[in-house]
Order: structure tokens, then C-alpha cells, then sequence
DNA sequence: GTGGTAAGTTGGATTTTCCAACTTACCAGT
DNA sequence: ACTGGTAAGTTGGAAAATCCAACTTACCAC
């Protein structure tokens, strides 16, 4: 019997974001970072990989490449709305790491426009009660090694 | 002037669980798959980088090595309190996949115990309206390269 | 003419990852 | 007793990804 990896969304996002400096790459875009020369500062990414990620980025549609100027040509790299989606994945990711790795005052500390500190909370869209894990059930998963 | 990259909680998650393997790992663990041979399997890892990547999980805390038989050794990968909590960095990846990469049924479903289908949705804990990227400004970041 | 900026590209070294085969130790069936 | 299967790795060598510093092109500012 032939073994298949499992068929799931997260690896096809990560097929998409899950190499190094993805989404490092994203995340500088979303703060309004969005130079070649910039990201490649603030994120530390080597430029040639640099280079590789944005490609990639722009070709499977989260960024757009726009020039901003003709002589010489320089571009910039804007969000698309896949690429905005993922922000919620980045502020979740965030979060954990606040709360479980760097331990001492976050780093990077967005508002949200009702004037509160953000603090992302993940809620079923039905109940609206927070998700926690122990009250979930799979419902429909991709077997690919019956037991 | 020296430049260093961005401080931030997002590399530092990544650092933990940024390289390859890791969070589809993770997500075996979270789907209740939790021995070495069947990781493997429904992840596609190689057994040698598995080996690493369970390890490193172990040593940063997200998962905890219990032996469940002695004769020979046997043992099982279970989630900490921290590992527990990606568990909404993995919902929230999924959705993105759903919606914007895998675009078919989503392969995996989740029920929440309120009865519907889970559907997460990231909210601003204060007002508990949903988190749009353009509702949110950078109220503190660290600035590696000053403008 | 000199220096700086922007957006890359290039060559070669280093690090990671992949892959298949091997190991150890037990159990189950014949 | 022998054969096959399972579990959890380990090993050696090849392949791919990443890193790094230097180079390029084209403009602008002094």
C-alpha cells in the first residue's frame, strides 16, 4: 500500500510562505516597509534569496510589484488581498511568541481603531467564543494511512 | 552605523518553529497522530530531519517525550501548554489556505462544541469586532534603520 | 569628479535537506 | 525455530537551499 503525505491546507500555505524569509518579508510589508533595500535590512535576509522570495511572492499573487519610478526603474512591492489575508496569520503567530517566547514587553504593539491595544483572539465565527483547542472535534480530515 | 535586523516576536517564533517540518508536525500532534513512524508517514519528512525536529520541539518546550512502554522503548510526542497554543496559529494558516490557496473543499474540517462548523475569526479582544489590517496602526515597533 | 542610493546579479563556500539502507529489539504466526 | 512485521531511530553520501561579499547599472547631489 502506496503512502501519501497528507492532504492539507497548511502545507499548501506553506508550500506558499513556509520557506525562510517568507514571511519575515511579509511582515515588513505590512508595516509599510516595501523597498528591496529596506527588507533586506530589517529582515536580514541575504539579497539573491531576497530576490528569490519576492519573485515568488509576487508570482503566486500576495505582492504586487509596482514601479515607482522610470529613470532608473525601482519598484515596490504591495500587498495583494491574499496577501493582506495573511495578516491575521502573522498577528496570531505574534501573539504566541509574545506570549511564549520573548516574555518580556512585545516588541511590536499594534492599536486596532476601537482605541484598545490589540490583542488578536481567535473566536468561532458561529458562537463567537474563543477557540480552544480541547473544544474542537475533526470532522473531515484527509486519511492517508487507514489504521 | 551598524544595521541589525528587526526585533521582533514573529523571528523569534520562527525560530522555533520556522523551518521545514516543524508545524506540519505539529499539526500531526494536534490531529492526535503522535508516534514517530506515523509522522513521518503523513507528513512526507525524512525520518533523519524528523528526528531533529522532534527533538528541537522537545527541548523549546511545544511537545513533551513520553514513553509508553519499556520493552523495547516506545515513545509519544504530546503537546505542552505552549505547544497547545499554535494550535490557533495552525487554524488561522489553514483558513488562509482554504480560502485562497486550496480553494477545493477544505480537506480538513473542524467542529467547535457549540455545534457548527468551525470557522475561525481573529477579533480584537477589547471590542470583539474582527481584525481588519486597515483598522490597525503600529503603536510601538522597534526601528532598526531610523528614516 | 566623488559619493550615495536603489535594485538587483554573480560565484563560490557553507548549511540543510533528502534518500535509502541499516540497526536494535520486541511480538505474532506457522 | 524461523519469518515477517512494527517502532524508533541512525548513518553516509548526494542534492538543494542558503549565505556572503563583491560587482553592476543608472541615476542624483554636492
Amino acid at each position: 500500500m502506496p503512502h501519501r503525505p497528507r492532504q492539507c491546507s497548511i502545507a499548501d500555505a506553506l508550500s506558499i510562505v513556509g520557506e525562510r524569509w517568507s514571511l519575515l518579508t511579509l511582515r515588513e510589508v505590512f508595516l509599510g516597509v516595501r523597498r528591496f533595500d529596506r527588507i533586506a535590512r530589517n529582515t536580514g535576509a541575504s539579497r539573491d534569496i531576497l530576490t528569490a522570495r519576492l519573485t515568488k511572492l509576487v508570482e503566486t499573487g500576495l505582492l504586487e510589484k509596482k514601479q515607482y519610478e522610470t529613470h532608473p526603474p525601482r519598484y515596490e512591492y504591495v500587498p495583494t488581498e491574499t496577501g493582506q489575508a495573511l495578516h491575521s496569520v502573522l498577528l496570531s503567530l505574534m501573539d504566541w511568541g509574545d506570549r511564549y517566547i520573548t516574555r518580556t514587553d512585545p516588541p511590536t504593539v499594534w492599536a486596532h481603531d476601537c482605541g484598545a491595544t490589540l490583542r488578536p483572539v481567535m473566536v468561532c465565527e458561529h458562537c463567537r467564543e474563543p477557540v480552544r483547542p480541547e473544544e474542537l472535534t475533526v470532522v473531515r480530515v484527509d486519511q492517508p494511512n487507514p489504521e
